[in-house]
DNA sequence: TTCGCAAATGTAAAGCATTACATTTTGTGC
DNA sequence: GCACAAAATGTAATGCTTTACATTTGCGAA
């Protein structure tokens, strides 16, 4: 069930039957007709190292993700994997856990299985790693790395938008005390959305004071360390923004064990908008992050690339919010406390 | 950068690098370590497309799952995926969306790309793909489907057990009246978990009547849906069993919209212990089923396969019950109704 | 009918690692 | 120092497809 035997039953040559199956240059229509039933009777299927080997394509994009228990990278997954599957290409897919050693190794596992394309959705990324991924002529697209617009595709988000957006709702509602619950310090992403919210307070004209920013680390474990944190200190914030969801419903857990009520003591806004926010209570106010837009975005950078278009605009992706039932006036609060 | 100049730098031939890198036979240790520091200075990587055509091994793994958005499913990538990398293996992964078509073409996808081992999480499956994972001779294990288990290896879940602990929870909390929401009839693993509930209510000596079974589709609609058929028919259960959690938390959703409340109309227990059981509101009492050892035993199960140690005992994983807030008192509920 | 050109098809090399088999080296016992 | 077995290494074929280049076919014009 090799090529050969394609050949012999269809009575021509391999290069034919190839040529039938790339499509890679005109077959009389009746000849690859013949070709084609004899496929289909043998129920042939090329072999994809051979192809690859020969051709150093393996029709194949790598997604790499930081973390697949954050239902936001699932959400990323699906949506590139279809489309990919639309277009005829595989997908395989590694999880970092937040781990820099384990992004390399699967980067260097990518590469030897040769992909044509790799998109990055982690935020730990050395400078060691670029070296690696400048070496290979691989195309590359990468989230939130402005820094590396230069050398590869990029989307973005604008968080600053986004935290404009947060922080003019909290306003309306009363809030001037603001808190931010930032990701880990060790992730540049993280620390893009960190500086992203200091200069959305400034456009909104607020002062943050240093103790209202609060330290956390992407997963439920940072919100419930923070709530803890939160609700113990003398002068607190009315609000606080989160980095992303996963703090948020971590706060919000933590906060219904130390039987705090949220809004009436604090609102609180996410990143994200994961599905999981409709169905933590109270219901989480967020900032929408389309999974879809990402993917889509991504991949059609590194078809481009792939297609030696070069065209090199940076797509920009804008979150929006999406109120929900974490968010409450302050006044109300005021007329609980006094 | 192919293993001949690995060769000629080492002053060996490409035989004896081959031997090194596979440590297939035995190399002088000086001899070997010459090969290494070659590798290591001309950053060698082999190309495993090449060696997948010639050796017909392509360490790699395959796993499929139905819903990669349930966060059940993630967590049993993540562990499975850990433990292939330790066993130097790389993972691929398919999403089928409960699509039974997307499953072919992902078993197709996979077979052509020489895989090891294929792990199949999901439930659809037809004969025509049993009839497709027959023809190749690769390693396959399943997920549930012990009527498989003369052919392929198996790791099945003991849902009797874990239904029969729900229930003894529930009877002692005094419900009498329990229903079943159940997964879609399309898919036997839920036909599976559907049958087990009515073992074990016949175990426990309980009845249950027709319209006291919901029909869902194990996401989070079929939960919202279930809702509101409930609490608007009369003589509704008093508790409910969800075949799984993410029908149960859109119950919820649906619930808290409602403003009915669980549990004191109604007590709720799911399946599968997913995170969010712990932050929805209340949380959500549930079957814990062990995603670590599911992909585990999965995992050895292919090992085994692929060292031809032909011992065949399927697996069975039990799950056990975490009580939350969504369960409560009949005699509680019953005081609110009168 | 014949010529010439473009289109279609065929031939065979190449891509890179593994491995059966052949050959050389090493080490042991005398 | 020699013979011989065992261990280490080398040679070259092999896996399957793609593709550069060579050849044949088809077709319109003369």
């Amino acid at each position: 069930m090799d090529i050969a035997a394609v050949a012999r039953r269809a009575g021509v040559s391999t290069a034919t039957v190839s040529r039938v199956i790339n499509s890679s240059s005109k077959v009389r229509e009746n000849t690859a007709a013949k070709v084609r039933a004899a496929i289909e009777e043998l129920n042939y299927r090329p072999n994809s190292s051979a192809r690859c080997l020969r051709s150093g394509r393996s029709n194949l994009f790598g997604i790499i993700v930081s973390d697949i228990r954050n239902p936001f990278f699932p959400d990323l997954i699906e949506h590139f994997e279809l489309l990919a599957t639309q277009h005829g290409i595989d997908v395989t897919i590694a999880n970092t856990g937040y781990n820099e050693q384990r992004l390399v190794a699967a980067v260097r596992r990518f590469f030897e299985r040769g992909i044509d394309g790799l998109a990055i959705f982690t935020s730990e990324v050395s400078n060691a790693t670029i070296e690696l991924l400048r070496s290979a002529d691989v195309p590359v697209v990468f989230l939130n790395q402005p820094a590396l617009a230069g050398d590869f595709r990029t989307v973005t988000v604008d968080y600053i938008q986004g935290f404009v957006e947060a922080i003019e709702h909290l306003r309306m509602l009363g809030h001037k005390k603001i808190g931010f619950l930032a990701g880990p310090v060790t992730q540049n992403s993280a620390n893009r959305r960190r500086k992203a919210f200091l200069a959305a307070m400034k456009a909104c004209d607020l002062s943050l004071r240093d103790e209202w920013i609060f330290e956390g680390d992407h997963r439920l474990t940072g919100g419930r360390f923070a709530a803890e944190r939160l609700f113990t200190m003398r002068n607190a914030p009315t609000a606080l923004v989160c980095s992303n969801d996963m703090m948020a419903i971590g706060f919000l857990e933590t906060a219904s064990r130390l039987e705090r009520r949220v809004p009436d003591e604090v609102s609180l806004i996410g990143f994200d908008d994961l599905f999981v926010c409709e169905v933590v209570h109270p219901a989480l106010t967020t900032l929408h992050l389309s999974r879809k837009e990402i993917a889509t975005r991504a991949f059609y950078a590194l078809q481009a690339s792939r297609n030696e278009s070069l065209e090199h605009e940076p797509a920009v992706i804008s979150p929006y919010l999406v109120p929900r039932a974490s968010t409450g006036s302050v006044a109300r609060l005021k007329s609980k406390a006094g």
